[in-house]
DNA sequence: CGCATTTGGTAACCTTGGTTACCGTTTTAT
DNA sequence: ATAAAACGGTAACCAAGGTTACCAAATGCG
């Protein structure tokens, strides 16, 4: 096997604290099918039958949907060492959620599901790794989504934020502390607009709840952040 | 094992197309913990350590969260069968997400995710089935979850409405059909209110996309309902 | 059959937050 | 060092949708 793959292999979270021997190993008995694929050239078409899911050796590829009027939105780039269509592929589903193509020339691997699930007679450590793994990647990205969901379901951008800064307070244990992502990265996990965020902050400012400067945020009201949290 | 339980376990998606020879088979080295509640009685603590996921066996339990702001809310109520814990055991999480207690007696019988991983000697297809079973499980809610995010993401009410009324169109191939849900349940499903939504339903109605009448809903001009779902 | 309850449409009013545009400050690149 | 880009605060304006309250039609029930 291709040498430079090998790296992305390495990288992709499927074979995670496994070495290059024990992923040669594993692929031996998986049967993996790779294909290489010209720029804007189809990897996946949503719909179509799914029998196994990806991993993308090299290149960038986009993973795109069509929404409900016709027209076609990126939901992620992948790099090297992605998984995609894991999801669908281990639930009943038997077709792909999403249309993927190359962003450029592209080699993606291609594995049957079954045979992440059923062990082979040989090298049983590797598997029982490849499968927790598996189970990992996947779990996580429920965890995810349902942290998505949560911030999502809050109707007000006050409340939003509230529960954001407690949550930050709650991990980090300290009532201040740096937020770790830019105003409109913040705006964009909370699904609201940029303006609309900066407005709110400073009312909260100006209401003596908060006080912040940049990233940096300190919170000088709890008891009125944790009312304001729904 | 005493055998009602055997029926929440039959029931149980973990055990799927398993029988009874097979679970109790399973059982034997999956080496199962097995408790009782009374009547709201803690079954786990949300943030306290988590090295088993469980089953509920009978009885009923609550899921709950503390949020921000400190009063305590109702996720889903889990019947016998149902498992609780299991995404955040198979992923890196080591504490519990919630807070599960006995809505009234209760037993739940708690399994450890590494004895699923692992094989053990004898049963080998049998445990291969309960692998197959748990990827199935956390693949079919983190795709549910991803559903839900889809929806709560549209911004305007008129969007999240011809999303929904084309999915439904979709799904039964006609252009006149029954809405399965009530309108306030609609409301609630689209996280809007029902006013709100009564009135851009007339509104859509007012511009001749759709007609409908109480249930029965019909779509008139089906380019505008697509070019208004985002 | 008639009363009670549920369901859904409607309207007035008002809060929330999106949009746009502008400006000062900070960071980055050349 | 200096120009350019990114970042973030601010304000005016306005559209979307929540709230409340009321009414009519449909449904359920004794």
């Amino acid at each position: 096997m291709n040498f430079k793959w090998m790296e992305s292999l390495k990288r992709c979270r499927l074979f995670h604290s496994l070495g290059q021997e024990e992923i040669n190993c594993l692929l031996e008995c998986l049967h993996p099918r790779i294909k290489s694929y010209q720029k804007n050239e189809c990897i996946t078409i949503a719909g179509s039958e799914l029998t196994e899911f990806g991993i993308l050796l090299s290149g960038e590829a986009a993973v795109t949907k069509e929404n409900a009027a016709g027209s076609r939105i990126i939901l992620t780039v992948l790099g090297p060492g992605e998984l995609f269509g894991e999801i669908a592929a281990f639930s009943g589903n038997s077709c792909w959620p999403a249309t993927v193509f190359a962003q450029g020339k592209c080699t993606a691997l291609f594995l049957k599901p079954e045979k992440i699930i059923g062990y082979c007679d040989n090298s049983c450590e590797n598997h029982k790794m490849l499968i927790q793994n598996m189970l990992r990647i996947i779990s996580e990205k429920a965890l995810l989504l349902n942290r998505k969901v949560e911030y999502l379901a809050i109707k007000s951008l006050r409340g939003k934020i509230c529960t954001y800064l407690l949550e930050q307070h709650q991990r980090t244990g300290m009532t201040t502390f740096m937020l770790p992502l830019k105003r409109w990265e913040l705006a964009d996990l909370l699904n609201v607009s940029r303006p609309s965020l900066s407005r709110e902050m400073c009312k909260m400012r100006d209401e003596g709840i908060i006080d912040f400067h940049r990233s940096s945020i300190k919170i000088k009201n709890m008891e009125a952040l944790k009312r304001n949290a729904e």
